[in-house]
DNA sequence: GACGCGTGGCG
DNA sequence: TCGCCAAGCGT
């Protein structure tokens, strides 16, 4: 007798477990390709459960590439504003305008020229070519890396083990249901083969992972130590005028947060900022300042931050570099995560 | 190849 | 409270 292979134990776990996203088609289908381009773009270093209410609003309000890639730029940053990595905005509008423009709105459908487009590297073009167009490519995202390394008891650390462990999905990647066996490898690490605790029991491959059979599975893979995290200050400006309109600005468009709305802050240092030290990078002089009691902390990819706030009236608006808002209007500014909880602090002073 | 780039959830 | 982690990409 003869066994079956791996890819169609997979494939048959996968048929009867696979989940109900709303960007995917049925298995043996093949999904529209703006909508997997959309979700896959959301769900770089993103889970699903970030991810899920954003794809909703986005397929809402653009329902295809003409319509996002006509789109104002400032809609799509705030309809972004929350979910992070911000180039990821910049780089969708962009490359939905080259869709439109050079590709009469078709996506193609190969890796080598999903590749040239912004925002789309190895892995993107990878599930784009196979999920939406049935290509044979191999998908190797944080998941497969960790399946691959436990199957096979791959012991060296990430991210140098990264070349081997491609290599050894490469060689279990089917030629047919290519777009269902990459799901259904990502479904079982974002499932079963979790990062802390593997459900091993009810694992499809269970008899053929190296990893369980060592007892070492839930441990890989391994990863080369982190440093940690450092710490940042800043001072924020909360600047209104009489009416309670607030002061707010761009973001230069490149870099941390770029071309987001921010409220006005000092640079965001190593050291704590004293309020003599801070006030001259206010963007206006000459104010009597009031301190708010506590801070907001926020953590980013890679430091955290504690910013101040400190407070200031203005009698006329005139002369300001920036943009004065109502904060009934604040939903519908590119205002990320770190700007809403200073936000969210003025407002709790408000009602104590 | 290393680093910059967000956020929220979870053990 | 804290470190880790998520369907990575661009430079």
């Amino acid at each position: 007798m003869t066994s079956a292979s791996p890819d169609t134990i997979l494939l048959a776990w996968y048929d009867r477990n696979h989940r109900h996203l709303p960007w995917r088609s049925p298995p043996d289908t093949y999904a529209n390709p703006y909508h997997v381009w959309l979700s896959e773009i959301m769900l770089q270093q993103t889970t699903v459960a970030a991810v899920r209410p954003y794809y909703l609003t986005f397929l809402s309000r653009w329902p295809t590439v003409e319509a996002l890639a006509a789109a104002d730029d400032g809609d799509v940053m705030a309809a972004w504003a929350g979910l992070g990595y911000y180039a990821r905005a910049r780089n969708l509008l962009s490359c939905a305008r080259i869709i439109v423009r050079d590709h009469d709105g078709h996506f193609p459908g190969t890796e080598q020229a999903l590749l040239t487009l912004p925002g789309i590297g190895a892995y993107t073009a990878a599930a784009i070519a196979s999920i939406a167009f049935g290509q044979r490519a191999v998908v190797v995202d944080g998941n497969v890396e960790r399946v691959m390394a436990r199957l096979h008891a791959v012991t060296d650390p990430l991210p140098g083990a990264k070349k081997h462990l491609r290599t050894l999905a490469d060689a279990l990647t089917p030629q047919q249901r290519c777009g269902d066996y990459a799901q259904a490898v990502m479904d079982l690490g974002a499932t079963l083969c979790s990062p802390r605790s593997p459900n091993c029991q009810i694992c499809p491959w269970v008899s053929l992972c190296k990893g369980y059979h060592q007892g070492i599975a839930a441990e890989l893979p391994y990863k080369t130590a982190k440093t940690k995290r450092p710490g940042r200050y800043g001072t924020v400006f909360w600047i209104t005028d009489p009416e309670g309109t607030v002061l707010l600005r761009q973001r230069p468009p490149r870099g941390l947060l770029g071309g987001m709305t921010e409220i006005p802050s000092t640079p965001w240092q190593e050291a704590p900022w004293t309020l003599e030290d801070s006030t001259p990078h206010a963007p206006i002089q000459g104010e009597t300042w009031h301190t708010i009691a506590g801070t907001v902390h926020h953590t980013f990819s890679h430091f955290d931050l504690e910013l101040k706030v400190i407070a200031g009236t203005v009698a006329q608006t005139g002369n300001i570099a920036g943009r004065w808002v109502k904060p009934e209007h604040f939903d519908k500014e590119a205002l990320p995560s770190v700007m809403r909880k200073v936000i969210r602090h003025m407002q709790k002073q408000d009602t104590s």
